[in-house]
DNA sequence: GCTACATCCTCTAGCGACTAGAGGAGCAAG
DNA sequence: CTTGCTCCTCTAGTCGCTAGAGGATGTAGC
């Protein structure tokens, strides 16, 4: 029966940097662990299991403001998760249209890039495709 | 002859919102323009020219840093164009690997979202994937 | 006990690329 | 001459950290 591990060993498990943990403390993801008489923080294995469930959400591109929801309905597990539900289809659909957008990005980038004659910038079609727009392919990127 | 439009229409026909231009040219991007009697800044061909040049750059995803290095080229049209050339192969391969992270992500925010199924938090799948990385299929998202 | 060194603490400031807002001046139309 | 729009400068805020200063604490070896 151990009272908890400090903050590097915390981090080292989780993956999430020292300052990182700290940060999340301050912006309310992270309670407040106990501390040492010498001050330091030691996390038990509620606060690790949150942490890493922080870090997952994070790793899947939810914001922390979306975090604190689904933290929020992990602590209350007897209401509907309608929410989480659609917390998470939100974000689906701004992957997707990421996605989208970046594949388009990808062809205009690709376009420009096998245009080049590698001659002076005169007639690069790098900087020529940038300058005007019109020699676009999609109008419509972003 | 006319000597230029004010800074609201270069907006309008930059699709650059007013503050952004301002800072475009604070950061050295665009060029201080002539200003009327009443201090107000005057833009002509050449600088909506070059608006349109960042505009069209920041779209593709090019940073700051990178557009400043490509409109010097532009200016300077007997240098080489492999600067340009590598800076866009760059920023290609940085949207390919964006794609293939998304890709995964998306994976996973669909099969979280399909293995929902809508009753309580307390068997929440999207909250359960959140909770335990082990039962995420892709461990190396991000 | 003493020294070295790692780890921890708090606090402030910086990143990129804007965006928002305060507080005021200029300008065109009625 | 007033209304209402656009414009000006300036500062501070956004997001999710990250870096660094300056100091306290903990641990291992001698």
């Amino acid at each position: 029966m151990h009272d908890g591990v400090p903050i590097g060993e915390a981090a080292r498990a989780s993956g999430v940097k020292v300052p990182t943990i700290r940060y999340y403390e301050q912006v309310g993801l992270l309670p407040e662990p106990p501390r040492t008489e010498g001050n330091r923080r030691l996390y038990g294995g509620r606060h690790l299991r949150r942490l890493a469930f922080i870090r997952h959400a994070r790793e899947l591109g939810f914001e922390v403001e979306a975090i604190r929801t689904l933290l929020d309905l992990q602590d209350n597990p007897g209401q509907s998760c309608s929410p989480a539900d659609s917390i998470a289809r939100l974000r689906l659909k701004d992957v997707e249209e990421r996605i989208a957008r970046l594949t388009a990005l990808k062809a205009e980038l690709q376009r420009m890039i096998d245009g080049c004659s590698h001659g002076t910038v005169a007639d690069c079609r790098v900087i020529e495709v940038l300058a005007d727009h019109g020699a676009c392919a999609s109008p419509t990127h972003r």
